[in-house]
RNA sequence: GCGAGAGUGGUGAAAUUGGUAAACGCACUGGAUUUAGGAUCCAGCGAGCUAUGCUCUUGGGGGUUCAAGUCCCCCCUCUCGCACCA
């Protein structure tokens, strides 16, 4: 027999949906809660990752619902950006027509899937009224100096087209589609986040973030302190910016990259015809990924020029190399071949002067005849007024030195760059801003907002961005000057839409105001955000850079937007890939032993390593198929069961089953005691050990099962522990005193009590079942009692040398030295203290008796 | 190279934080019931042995302790992140 899961799931649902019960109230008594998932691209289709994620945050929803908490669990859809506009143009369609679709697509297999979502703050990016306070905040950024438009390099995917941020680039590919970045010189509009690096470098506010993420963000704003010295060319000052202000003595050569401001006007006196301008063409010719591989020979050339230290006065060669990048520090390096391994390398090939200014402890190091670079610390010499003091002691004092003597800056330089917001594409959120030939840059005023995008455009025609064809909508007036102006044709990088919309749900339909403060005071900050792992340094930076904005445009009062993450593992599975055919379904894929062969030709199939599901691998696995065969507790259970959440799980069914049998047992133990279990038991008569043993597993499930998911959300031990006590309940034999009967029923009910929160349709039909008026999330959690916590009939394990020999029964009060004689008596224990001395014993309450021998 | 994390049965994983390693589930094996089962129930399930018991076992090797998966030191392997960062 297996339980109507579909009939129940609907029913449920309904109610769910009539009652309203998840529409959380902008003010109340209780205590609040926002729980957010992040929320996903409507692609049209859950997948695993979802159901994994959403699952966990229904489960912490529905847990705080009973914990007395007014929980708010919304949700929306990221539903601008390329994978939109892609889907619009492979089925024909448009953006506009394809997302809706999709999103109400996706919004039945959530409903289907009993969250318990307030869809009364459904929100979609690419709606005008979402993307309008997008721009009103674009606007008050520029406003602030916080966004400018500005003529660099930068990372451009040929495939998709558009230009990318730094953490959009992967492994020198596009964190999209994996095509090769390339550098583009290109106007862009850039968020000064670098104005925010010291305070995104402070995670005091971040309670419960992973250690990890916290670090990559570290790694990644990646500060560094130093000094920046002004080295000396002709009238010009050449900064250059060091940590090592301590080897400034050792610098032989300068080394500048190919887009320095020097290296131009160097190529623009030498001409097109000479080596320098080659060698430069060579360099930036190259892509980024190939210009930074490991590997790569360092490569320069000398310009003939020379610069001054400014500390000594000494004339250094200015060389042009490939290992200096332009967009860290000042593009230029003081080299210091002595000292430094990538400069001694170079100076080696180059045979360029190598000066010590760092003397090891054996006093023996020689410029001429030394194999590596010397890194370490050691002992100053060849540096005037600092010789004979330590290098890493006096690092401090040099650097204060030169910024005395205004040779140079103590300086902070970080690794994190400007955000570049621009996208050459058309489905994202318009930049509001116009050009006036006469009055130049032009913001939008707010009564025009929104910019809206124009719906009449041919889109996958060319790779063009199709708002350069739609010269009409192009067209417009000067706020200024009412005379002819231009519309800006770059929107906005997708990422700014979901870097504030977790405030936005705080108040979604707020037509003054992107959110009002009242009310994203209360809900803020997001008190358990759930997401993967891989937006640590994109979408997490991002928002927390937007909320530290709005806070200082004083439209919220809390420093950080998300107080505790968890970063949910990935779903796994094998992938196959055939010769022929490509990556293959894993149904495609017939596996004997070791090998596998293609379904479909036959051919011989690799079998590739076990990755994250996804659509061009084809290794997912549809929910729907789990939905119809188990339903939806099953599946939630199961999900939850499998592996501590933020663990990556390789996905085998086999175990659904495992989870869809204990919702059976579960349901078919309320159905045989229904007629019991509707009556009230006063406690009186006797009570049998094992029913004592019952009322311990009760109470002990209880407070193991709530404090896992309180504490820790471990949901997988919550369900085991309540596993192990329906497993306890079914061995129980039948009740004979009226105690024994509240005991027993005692039993039953605490189990969709705690489980709930995992398969929720269940627990409020057999909660229904046995005659309670009100609904699960409002009756409360069950409580325990210590003091049937303590077990009276105790098993003391006894050891000899801490090796176990034997078990003893006894009772809670039994005196130490009664439990170490009777303990001595035991056959087994007897064999190993024979010939022995016993020189300690140790009892530990409750527990063993270890005895040291001799 | 730098940084972080992980390594426990056939398998997913537990272990009250130093106190009976492998709870709970899956798979498997046997049995019961059944026309049948991809249903249900019962039992078994780390390895080995001279088997009422003993020995070994949490990647490997040392150490601390009465007692170590857990603490300390060394090594190995894997995963992830960053990577010419001046």
């Amino acid at each position: 027999m297996e339980y109507p899961f579909i009939e129940i799931e609907k029913k449920w649902q309904k109610i769910w949906e009539e009652k309203k019960i998840f529409a959380a109230q902008d003010k109340s008594n209780k205590e609040k809660k926002y729980i957010l998932s992040m929320f996903p691209y409507p692609s049209g289709d859950l997948h695993m990752g979802h159901i994994s994620n959403y699952s966990i945050g229904d489960a912490l929803t529905r847990f705080y619902l009973q914990s007395g908490y007014n929980v708010m669990q919304p949700m929306g859809y990221d539903s601008f950006g390329m994978p939109a506009e892609n889907f619009a143009i492979q089925h024909n369609s448009h953006p506009k027509i394809t997302t809706e679709e999709n999103i109400s697509k996706m919004k039945k297999q959530l409903t289907s899937m009993g969250f318990g979502l307030d869809w009364s703050r459904e929100l979609s990016t690419c709606r005008p009224d979402y993307y309008r306070w997008g721009q009103w905040l674009f606007k008050k950024m520029y406003e602030k100096g916080l966004v400018y438009k500005k003529k660099s390099f930068v990372n451009w995917c040929p495939d998709c087209a558009t230009v990318l941020a730094n953490e959009q680039v992967e492994e020198g590919g596009c964190w999209r589609c994996g095509t090769t970045v390339v550098q583009k010189e290109l106007e862009q509009w850039f968020a000064k986040i670098t104005d925010y690096a010291e305070e995104l470098l402070d995670t005091s506010d971040l309670l419960d973030w992973p250690a990890k993420v916290k670090l990559m963000q570290k790694n990644w704003i990646g500060r560094s302190t130093g000094v920046t010295i002004d080295f000396i060319y002709g009238e010009q000052k050449l900064p250059v910016f060091t940590t090592r202000p301590d080897t400034i003595f050792g610098v032989t050569f300068m080394a500048i990259a190919p887009e320095h401001p020097l290296t131009q006007s160097f190529l623009q006196a030498e001409g097109e015809d000479s080596q320098l301008y080659k060698f430069c063409q060579k360099v930036m010719n190259q892509d980024n990924s190939q210009r930074t591989a490991e590997d790569k020979e360092k490569e320069g050339i000398f310009t003939g020029r020379h610069c001054i230290n400014p500390v000594n006065g000494e004339k250094v060669e200015i060389w042009i190399t490939n290992y200096v990048l332009m967009d860290y520090g000042t593009g230029a390096v003081m080299a210091v071949p002595a000292h430094d391994i990538r400069d001694f390398l170079f100076a080696k090939k180059y045979q360029i002067a190598i000066k010590v200014v760092v003397q090891n402890e054996e006093k023996n190091l020689d410029a001429n005849t030394m194999q590596e670079a010397f890194i370490e610390d050691g002992t100053m010499v060849n540096s005037a007024q600092f010789d004979q003091m330590g290098n890493r002691q006096c690092l401090e004092q040099i650097a204060d030195w030169i910024d005395q003597q205004g040779y140079g800056k103590k300086s902070i330089n970080y690794k994190l760059r400007d955000w570049g917001l621009s996208r050459q594409r058309y489905w994202g959120n318009p930049i509001p801003v116009v050009y006036c030939e006469k009055c130049g840059t032009q913001l939008v005023p707010d009564e025009q907002l929104p910019v809206l995008l124009p719906d009449d455009i041919q889109i996958g025609k060319t790779k063009q961005n199709p708002l350069l064809s739609a010269t009409e909508w192009q067209k417009t007036t000067c706020p200024k000057c009412g005379g002819a102006a231009t519309r800006e044709t770059d929107t906005m990088d997708t990422f700014v839409d979901s870097s504030w919309y977790f405030a936005r749900y705080c108040d979604a339909h707020n037509q003054q105001a992107p959110f009002s403060k009242d009310k994203a005071n209360y809900w803020l900050p997001v008190d358990q955000y759930i997401g993967g792992i891989e937006h640590a340094v994109l979408h997490l930076l991002y928002a927390r850079f937007f909320h530290k904005f709005m806070r200082d445009i004083g439209l919220v009062d809390c420093n950080e937007p998300f107080s505790r993450l968890l970063t949910q593992g990935m779903v796994c599975m094998q992938s196959y890939k055939c010769p022929k055919d490509g990556y293959l379904f894993p149904q495609d894929a017939i596996i004997e032993g070791k090998s596998a062969t293609c379904a479909l030709c036959g051919s011989p199939v690799t079998i590739g390593s076990i990755e994250k599901m996804s659509k061009s691998k084809k290794n997912v696995v549809n929910p729907n198929d789990y939905l119809q065969r188990y339903g939806a507790d099953t599946l939630r259970t199961f999900v939850l069961f499998a592996s501590p959440p933020e663990k990556d799980v390789d996905w085998n069914d086999k175990a659904v089953g495992g989870a869809f049998r204990f919702l059976n047992r579960v349901y078919k133990v309320f159905v045989k005691n229904k007629k019991f279990l509707e009556q009230d038991y006063t406690p009186a008569g006797d009570i049998s050990a094992e029913y004592k043993e019952l009322r311990y597993s009760s109470h002990y499930t209880i407070k193991k099962a709530i404090g896992y998911v309180r504490e820790k959300m471990q949901f997988n031990t919550a369900i085991a522990a309540v596993m192990e006590h329906l497993n306890n309940l079914y061995a129980a034999s039948s009740p004979t005193t009226d105690a024994e009967k509240a005991l027993y029923k005692e039993a039953h009910i605490l189990i969709p009590q705690i489980i709930y929160p995992f398969a929720p349709h269940l627990c409020e039909e057999i909660w229904e079942m046995i005659g309670k008026h009100k609904l699960l999330h409002d009756s409360g959690l069950p409580s325990y009692d210590e003091k049937f916590l303590v077990k009276n009939d105790i098993t003391f394990v006894i050891q000899v040398m801490g090796k176990i020999r034997a078990q003893l029964e006894t009772t809670k009060n039994t005196p130490k030295e009664e439990i170490i004689a009777e303990a001595k008596e035991i056959a087994n224990v007897k064999k190993f203290l024979a010939g022995k001395t016993i020189i300690k014993e140790i009892v530990v309450p409750g527990k063993l008796v270890n005895f040291v021998v001799r």
